[in-house]
DNA sequence: CTGAAAGCGCTAACAC
DNA sequence: GTGTTAGCGCTTTCAG
């Protein structure tokens, strides 16, 4: 007859009420501390709580009450570095405002996106933080509208239909073109991404704007996915047709990765008979050789501004419709000036 | 008057009834899949649903059920690369069979874990994934008693209490010392990792057991965090102590990377003058120079394997207590065989 | 200060 | 085939 793990049963309201010897409601009151009680018959009552080791079931309080205090998630992939860290500074803040955070990984699909917000919604979630990566803008819309409080990340839709967080990749593309022919590179070639991503077309704007306005034009582009693999297949593709090639521009900091391997393949030193630079400053880009120069954005604070934009929705307040985050440069290795 | 998103009202089983016009239940009946309507009523039923845009309050039908189609998942850290793929797993396995995943990071605190825990049970979770990292065996022991179903990754308990997924590390420990010694090393030292990890110490006692089955005994042996730093710091002590060490077995690849670098600075070319072996075959791993030598396990089946056990037991099926995972030596460059 | 009544949205069990 | 009754655990409203 131990003492411990005998409560197989789930208690409720009723039972503590009882035991203390008073309605359910004055024990509602106050295990909710909204008083409405004598001292005396609260210490009976949070006693008689403990001793059951009385839970209150969050899904009747949610039916009740109309609030879930659950709030989804979506991330395209969970795996890329990119979004735990989105997760955790988003977790930061919700946690401290009482929300449960449900996660779902979309790995890539946009008709995942879609049947996962249908979800979240059955699941009568308080809001969602979304991280759309694959749907087309007008799906996009459509799946939008039944929708209570969204904030997008990395992606934009009708303001009316959802608030984002936003990462100014233009801006991003532009320091990466300076930094590159501040360091006497002209030859340029851009390893693009995936022609569907939000993010690849906004720095390939980017770039384009910011060399014209120095005379010059990428020598040349190609798309590619956004792992290593993808990077090294396009680089391979480009360098062996352009070798005047002399500073490439990669979608992230993975695809520069793979251009390095690339580089070595083709026996071409990196920084000096080419450089390389990344967007994205995750890990790995401090742990290659050489380390990779990149384009980096807190994503610790992306999840962070974008909870709190999400909570502020929520709560009815008026907010702004939207928030851009400005990258930084990380100077490194893979880009380092040489000797004029 | 646009047709979309006018919808802001929440419609009910009653709603789809009285336009359908029939009862509740008979909704619920068919929409569920559950015959009891005539073709036509069906036909009219779904036809108001789809009109209205219904979707199913899963609160309230788990409030009913008393099942909540809801599984947590505790890690300690998400950004650790560990982790991810670990869900990933999971994920693939609930999400078809219908379930929902909270996730929960617990920021390698062993009082977030309990907190985390209460909030999964208040959230009346049918099942928990727990990667029990820091809380002692005592605390989740208790932990575990007010739960029904807890699958436990990378450790065990009281198999009463929680069935577990684990990777047998003292296999990979033998596996390392049989790979270093035959390619003819035999002055091994240990880079231990954090010794309140339940994997370090079952490494250590592995590459014991297989050194002694050879009539060998590790040179030296350092605890050290999991880190490249830890590794590095480890590695630079015990190198400077013993420089007839001509292998080291490290906790994991990332001390493995640090025991490289820690090398390098003796200027020890590696492999030839020093063997290094990690665990856990992550990304990196290949990405280095040379590449390192691991025991990999796969992450997604860990996660799959977890899964799957808790649905079974959710279930009600009687299931094994414990499943574990072996690990397969990944041969790189950091231990290429020398010529004899 | 405390409690009774009513109902959140759904579904099992039993009628008709 | 279809509807009625009852109730999951909680909280809002309004009386005592």
């Amino acid at each position: 007859m131990s003492e411990m793990a005998q409560d197989e049963t789930l208690f409720t309201l009723e039972d503590v009420a009882s035991r203390a010897g008073v309605s359910r409601m004055t024990v509602s009151r106050v295990l909710n501390n909204r008083g409405g009680a004598s001292e005396e018959t609260q210490r009976r009552i949070r006693q008689a709580a403990r001793e059951l080791n009385y839970r209150p079931n969050a899904m009747a309080r949610s039916l009740k009450s109309r609030r879930s205090s659950i709030i989804g998630v979506i991330v395209p992939d969970i795996s890329n570095p990119f979004f735990p860290e989105i997760f955790r500074g988003a977790e930061s803040v919700a946690q401290a405002s009482g929300y449960t955070l449900i996660l779902s990984n979309v790995v890539e699909s946009a008709d995942r996106e879609a049947e996962v917000l249908e979800k979240l919604l059955a699941q009568q979630v308080d809001g969602i933080i979304w991280c759309s990566a694959r749907m087309e803008d007008a799906a996009l819309k459509k799946a939008l509208a039944p929708t209570k409080s969204v904030v997008l990340v990395n992606r934009e839709s009708d303001p009316e239909l959802a608030s984002s967080v936003t990462v100014d990749y233009a801006l991003g593309a532009r320091l990466a073109v300076d930094h590159l022919t501040e360091i006497g590179l002209r030859q340029i070639g851009l390893i693009a991404g995936p022609d569907w991503s939000f993010g690849a077309v906004e720095r390939i704007r980017g770039v384009q704007k910011a060399m014209e306005a120095r005379g010059l034009a990428p020598v040349d582009m190609v798309n590619c996915d956004p792992t290593i693999q993808g990077g090294e297949t396009a680089a391979a593709s480009m360098l062996a047709k352009h070798d005047s090639i002399d500073g490439l521009i990669c979608y992230n900091d993975l695809t520069a990765i793979g251009a390095l391997q690339a580089a070595r393949n083709l026996e071409l030193d990196v920084p000096k008979d080419l450089a390389l630079i990344g967007f994205d400053d995750i890990d790995l880009a401090q742990l290659v050789t050489p380390t990779i120069t990149s384009l980096g954005v807190e994503r610790y604070e992306i999840g962070r501004a974008a909870m709190k934009l999400l909570l502020k929705q929520i709560d009815g307040q008026e907010t702004e419709q939207k928030i851009v985050l400005h990258p930084k440069l990380m100077m490194r290795g893979s880009t380092l000036k040489t000797v004029v």
